[in-house]
DNA sequence: GCGAAATCTTTACACTGTCAATATTGCGTC
DNA sequence: GACGCAATATTGACAGTGTAAAGATTTCGC
């Protein structure tokens, strides 16, 4: 935190100029849309559109400066507001990460189901999610880090809770659909909750590990020129090579 | 950061008092145990073993006040030395996150062999490892959030490299003896590469998902009483109970 | 025994989140 | 249209954080 930045503080007047007058049609509430200065000031005191800018700050901000570098503060800089100013949209540091993340988790969602949709055999579309699942996160890294950082997310505020069980629900539909099955609201058998478990916990394991650069290593012994997008084909298409055969008769613990 | 807690920073002498005269035996380098204080100060300027119990401070905060709470001062504190002491010993906060990180791999590393050499069956024993692995994770929260949060690590550090090292090549010599194959050193066929990929990322994935609570939906809706070791056990068992037909033929994108 | 190196404390600084007080504007109501 | 209140944004302050520099104290090699 305390590293040695120069810029101060105190030059708020500069961020007054340099503040965008992107005019962002205000798609989501009846908010009128930032009114067009009276004529001189070129910058009027109330924004008009603050909290849709902040959040649209606050990504730029992650992708540049990733997630340690997002923070209110800097987060109030890239909008050129003051510094207090996002309190009054989302409260808290937690507030602003959790909207974020429901920003995310909605950019996901549609990744997932644009990809199934455009796949066209069955067997593409059974690997469309996966793919488009880990694709998203290595293209989005610090929003995926956000999203599924839990200690830092408030999961009771509805946009963000909607959002991420939006994401869940996809998930375990896809998986009914796989199995020929329904898989309604209510109850789950064991295998059913496996088969759920078994295929999200591969995937986010295997984006988790890889955002880590916990597979470099496999990657690197694998045949040359081996990706990790065929790695993640090769885990999930096992079961249908039939080559699953990792839990045999072994009878020791270490080599 | 700016929570309203009442205790002053400056209240040395009370810390120097607190300061548990422990003898910790100097276990890991020729250096000298604490001396016995020069009969009178009872608490002597130099430490002698700060190290160690800096790393141990670490653990007890960690556990009390979560990830949150560890914070390079709060360790010093807990310790009862001065908020800069600890940059002498790990130069950074990263170095501290990092050296605690290794101590947690080398806890992690031995659960995972004792429980695999205490397991008879064979069967028993494949899934010994997994269990432990997420036994170990949900005994120690804090400390298995720090071993895999990779942008606070600096994994340069040998002793954090050595312990890491040695769980991944502890999970890739398991598969290994699973299939009954030797995996050496240096290259790897795709085919083993998924394997130890599919069971890292399943057994991580389903750790990190059931830590974040992100699993209690489906544990929820379960038969009554079904623990996550129990759904962890099925859904590793499914290869072997012969009901791994989650990919099939779907040709349905979303219900 | 003495100087150098290691260890620990003190002080200082830039940064952070959050709160309270203030200034400015928008909007409903007379 | 003017007034007053609520919403919005700014300013200032405070406790807490990491880190660097300088001073104090002890240990250790010679």
């Amino acid at each position: 935190m305390g590293k040695s930045d120069p810029k101060s503080e105190t030059r708020t007047e500069a961020a007054r100029i340099a503040r965008a007058p992107r005019k962002t049609s205000s798609a989501t509430s009846g908010r009128p849309a930032r009114r067009p200065a009276s004529a001189k000031t070129e910058t009027p005191y109330h924004h008009g559109a603050l909290r849709e800018a902040l959040l649209q700050a606050a990504e730029r901000v992650l992708e540049r400066d990733g997630l340690a570098g997002l923070t209110l503060r800097a987060v109030a800089r890239e909008a050129g507001v003051s510094h207090a100013a996002p309190t009054h949209h989302f409260g808290d540091l937690t507030g602003l990460l959790s909207e974020l993340a429901a920003v995310g988790f909605r950019q996901f969602n549609a990744a997932m189901a644009s990809a199934c949709d455009t796949a066209t055999t069955p067997l593409a579309r059974a690997l469309a999610r996966p793919k488009a699942y880990v694709a998203y996160a290595q293209a989005h890294p610090g929003m995926y880090g956000i999203m599924f950082r839990t200690e830092r997310l408030d999961y009771s505020r509805p946009s963000l809770h909607e959002a991420a069980e939006a994401s869940f629900a996809g998930l375990a539909n896809a998986i009914g659909a796989m199995r020929q099955e329904q898989i309604s609201g209510d109850a789950l058998t064991l295998d059913q909750g496996a088969a759920i478990a078994r295929a999200w916990s591969m995937v986010h394991g295997f984006t988790t590990l890889l955002l880590d650069g916990r597979l470099s290593d496999i990657l690197e012994r694998l045949p040359e020129g081996t990706t990790a997008e065929r790695l993640l084909e090769a885990m999930l298409m096992a079961p249908v090579t039939g080559k699953f055969a990792d839990i045999a008769l072994s009878n020791r613990c270490s080599p």
